[in-house]
DNA sequence: TTAAACAGGTGTAAAATTACACCCCTCATC
DNA sequence: GATGAGGGGTGTAATTTTACACCTGTTTAA
């Protein structure tokens, strides 16, 4: 099986062969069925949750009340910011679409960490990554008017799923929630897409135009 | 001199007296004056930035055109996130007020964390919580409304100056930027807070009269 | 010493966003 | 096959926030 390692990071390839071995030999994979709860907020950190397929969606609670913080696609450990400050998770992870999950052993995990420099250099290097991912989709989305933010949820699927068609798997709420704006301006900015032939919109099949055009608003509003 | 450790972490106290010695005897304070730039976007990172005293806000850029990442008080690493992941500043650093701030020699710090699996891994700890800390600033504000906002950043300067009479080291204008609302939506909140007997001030001199309030308006609206 | 420039402040108009009402359609389920 | 829940969709009203206009007083620089 090809094992999908963490986005933008060469941390992994810090460990030796037989490390590397030690820590994938005792991996497995979990499924989860779209809209199972992948993460409890609060629960205690036993493994490390690396993200092989599927979108999810981190949010504060798991009562879908608040905005979410952020989504997850495929090559990123949920929650790994947690991991070593609290070691409790203090959010909730949702699978928005079907998901495979590589679940790592958080104790080998933090035994190599300890032992290979190398390795947790190139780790502090990605955790700093993510938060500032993290970081920027927030000021991505609290600087944008509802037409922006739209567009920029959209932008993020296309660049994550490589493709100008797809489905995705939020509804219309879900979108408004993600990006922080009532489910009817989420409806109405789609609605204007359309008339301005940027986007196509058949329920949750969704195919992107006019690419540039979009980044133009998620930037511009 | 005694000095300012990062605050919540117990990173320094992993380290050896002697490495102790090494990373401080080098070490040397700088004098900020209010409004100066402290750490320009886009510069290398040369040196780890502690700072003592004063307030310092971060940016995404030295325009004061959009709306401010965050406040940083004494006890904090300006840019940490930035430090392991691009080397190279993303936003800006001002300091709101005179500070004094630390310079911490970045090789060196970076050779302890190699050599010491207990400073690194509490290093780690100490970046985990830092971008925790982040997060939670900016889902603070997001989530509230410009009351709620204000009201935050109020129970912010209480919180970190350790008194309710302070002078608040911004103006009407920049605390509109720090919580992402107008300049006019600040001073009509305010003229309610002192209406209501929830704050009194006086220009930038700022009394807190009932912090309980303040904080069920930062938390409700 | 005089005029900008800037900070604090407030009322009112304009814009954006949300909330409400209601529509259609589909898909379970009784 | 009726029914009702849930999703997509849209117009309108209410609310929130911003933008504009304008006033005061203080500081700064010509």
């Amino acid at each position: 099986m090809e094992i999908i390692y963490p986005t933008g990071s060469s941390c992994i390839e810090q460990l030796k062969h037989e490390e590397k071995d030690e820590l994938f030999g005792s991996a497995q994979i979990l499924d989860f069925k779209a809209g199972e709860v992948v993460i409890r907020k609060g629960s205690p950190v036993h493994d490390l949750y690396l993200l092989q397929t599927g979108t999810v969606e981190l949010a504060l609670d798991d009562t879908n009340s608040r905005q979410s913080l952020m989504l997850l696609f495929s090559g990123e450990i949920i929650g790994v910011n947690c991991a070593y400050s609290t070691m409790h998770y203090r959010f909730s992870a949702r699978a928005l679409s079907d998901c495979q999950v590589l679940i790592i052993n958080y104790q080998l995990f933090t035994r190599l960490l300890e032992s290979n420099p190398r390795f947790s250099m190139s780790f502090i290097q990605y955790i700093s990554m993510v938060n500032e991912n993290f970081l920027n989709w927030h000021m991505k989305l609290t600087e944008r008017n509802s037409a922006g933010a739209l567009a920029f949820l959209l932008s993020e699927f296309v660049k994550n799923y490589g493709q100008n068609t797809f489905e995705i798997p939020l509804t219309r709420s879900e979108m408004a929630r993600v990006i922080g704006f009532s489910k009817e301006s989420v409806l109405k900015n789609l609605a204007d897409f359309r008339k301005q032939g940027i986007v196509e919109s058949d329920g949750k099949k969704i195919t992107i135009l006019d690419y540039s055009r979009l980044q133009d608003i998620s930037v511009y509003g």
